[in-house]
DNA sequence: AAAAAAATTTAGATTAACCTAAAAATTGAT
DNA sequence: ATCAATTTTTAGGTTAATCTAAATTTTTTT
């Protein structure tokens, strides 16, 4: 039988948490997540068990089952790959796609996904920076740097976001630091710990630590 | 508050069986086309009308509000572009999109519909030459005729379908006739109805006159 | 290691969308 | 115009996904 909406939901945010270590997701955790109580996330991993897409055992949290991880990475594939058509096909904002994505991720159809993959030329990455799962499952998380760990005069260029809320992408809009672009540390103010950074090559702005927390860049 | 999808079913239905003249349909024809039982059809309908969507008096049969009507209009204007996408640019064959476009028609965002219209060229006609409601929610219904009503030695243009199931698709596939196509009928075969149709200015076929039926042509 | 705090599960309800069976209303045939 | 057939509605249940409140288990603190 197929897995609901909700089902998937479940699965993708157990995916999200349990991090690449896989690590065991906590009830409270998946309340949060999900918007509901703890006494509902209990009932819905009781049905996940059953159905064999998680492992689970009571008051011991939970970790997806090989079968589990194989359909939360095709919704996350999916996910991606429509956040992809929005901004590169239909021109939306990088900040617009979130919760368009959320609900076209549940389209059944693996050949619309394949042919979607095909339609957009295989791309490697969302217009977050985040990896978009390959057709086999295969999802390998590039190990990018937080900004905070780049030290005074590195060059590095900026990769990715951790934070995805509209709010953080147009803040970054505004101070127009981009996907690609290039930042140069050039100092740490000591006062408030916000970074003086050069942006491309033009003028050189206060980013907040809030900010460079979320900001995932590379060495070059 | 928002329409469910069940909703949204349920009115893109009562449009389709009410016809352009917006006559009563009954609470049997409803359950048939939902493959739900009459009950279940008498507890939306209450659901509905309370809603403000539909007219509905206990056994009188139902029609929509113009609110309904507005519902609908937009769940099949939705439901005719991406049919557009799938087949324009994902290279879907007419056959093989209805099931699909039933899931995405129900996809919320109004700023994504017109966007995608936009994309799309502003397409009057979805591949089954269903016409496309516009953004404002006009629909017009051209006023095509059926194959069995045109004369021997007549040309006429192929134009839609009023079957949409992928194995009538599929034979006029195997059979030439896509839309656009100029088709000329030769003569009736006194023996099945059938017709001698020349399809463009290649061979001349027998085409049955359930085929005939569920062929929507125009004269020119 | 016992007590307090926190997290989790169980018990018992609710809502949307469906069901079957029975009752009521409408339609149609004589 | 009446009676039978058909259609529709009502009554009472079910399932998925949620909820609150209470009980239980685990964790933390002292």
């Amino acid at each position: 039988m197929q897995n609901s909406f909700t089902e998937e939901n479940y699965l993708k945010i157990i995916h999200a948490l349990s991090g690449r270590e896989g690590l065991e997701v906590s009830t409270n955790a998946l309340a949060e997540s999900t918007s509901t109580r703890a006494a509902s996330v209990t009932d819905m991993l009781r049905k996940l068990a059953e159905k064999g897409l998680i492992h689970y055992k009571k008051y011991q949290g939970v970790r997806l089952t090989e079968s589990g991880e194989k359909v939360a990475i095709n919704v996350i594939r999916k996910h991606r790959l429509w956040e992809v058509f929005l901004v590169e096909k239909l021109g939306f904002g990088w900040d617009e796609v979130h919760d368009i994505a959320e609900e076209l991720e549940h389209i059944a159809s693996d050949h619309l996904v394949e042919r979607l993959d095909s339609f957009l030329g295989h791309p490697r990455f969302d217009p977050h920076g985040d990896p978009i799962p390959d057709a086999k499952g295969n999802l390998t998380e590039p190990d990018y740097l937080i900004l905070t760990d780049v030290a005074i005069g590195e060059k590095v260029r900026m990769m990715g976001v951790l934070d995805h809320a509209p709010s953080f992408l147009q803040h970054l809009d505004r101070a127009g630091i981009t996907l690609g672009c290039i930042l140069e540390i050039k100092e740490i103010n000591e006062y408030d710990k916000s970074a003086s950074v050069q942006i491309g090559d033009k003028q050189t702005l206060f980013i907040s630590l809030e900010v460079s927390k979320n900001l995932l860049v590379q060495r070059r």
